[in-house]
DNA sequence: TTAGCATATCAATCTACGTTGATGTGTCAA
DNA sequence: TTGACACATCAACGTAGATTGATATGCTAA
């Protein structure tokens, strides 16, 4: 089991294979049309081979897609199953607790001089 | 309105600030947190105050954070709204069409001479 | 008004990433 | 066996990002 910092980075690295615009619109093709050649990713998106390689390559180690060689060409598709996990954990961590967030207390980090929240400096300002 | 590249640019960015370990640290403490003070992140995450600032000026460009100045302390919280049209964006965009894709033609880029889907190309494999 | 605190910004450094062009590898057809 | 094709890999370049330490700004209290 990976531990709470690992687990984010793992996490992070998911997200940053998606995060450019080219694979974006990659893995929106293999959304698109389920398992898909390399060459017609190629036509599609109009840039050289070699880039189109690279790109699938950060999206494959993140464990975004799957590659299946058969002949001379590779068809490349989505991995359902980690981008379900991955969308759904984000949802999750976004989520935060449902109530009761907004009207609790942080302590500030002045060295305890100041216990301060958002409500207690709201009510500071109001008074001002 | 955007056009779909300056769309898919725009969506790159927002997860490309989701992106680093330590800023979905920053945006699971607003989730837990609701409005929280920078002192506080500062105090959980323990790195430097500026990397800090750097890292929540990232997240406020995207767009998916919001800041408040109240007195000499600043207060961020979630967009609760932008981050939800982003996942929702990034499922749709996932999603692809429901059925009938894999079974679908796609001709390859050779010119012409060999037209071929994933299912042609297993035809031949099985075959051989 | 002065001193201290909270935060932002800046300069500098190191590293990682995106792109291109060239080359390597495996597969097929002639 | 040779040539063509599909794809991966590599080297090189320019750019962007993460981190740190120093400094600037704005607020508050004494």
């Amino acid at each position: 089991m990976l531990n709470r910092m690992e687990a984010l980075a793992r996490r992070a690295e998911q997200l940053r294979a998606l995060a450019d615009p080219l694979r974006l619109r990659i893995v929106g093709l293999l959304a698109a049309h389920g398992e898909t050649c390399v060459c017609e990713i190629l036509a599609e998106t109009g840039t050289t081979q070699g880039n189109i390689s690279t790109h699938l390559r950060v999206l494959r180690s993140a464990g975004l897609i799957r590659s299946q060689k058969i002949g001379k060409w590779v068809f490349y598709a989505l991995e359902r199953q980690a981008l379900d996990e991955l969308t759904g954990w984000l949802g999750g961590h976004l989520a935060g607790c449902a109530e009761g967030c907004a009207s609790s207390l942080y302590a500030c980090c002045a060295k305890g001089e100041v216990p301060l929240s958002w409500d207690a400096a709201h009510a500071r300002e109001e008074v001002a």
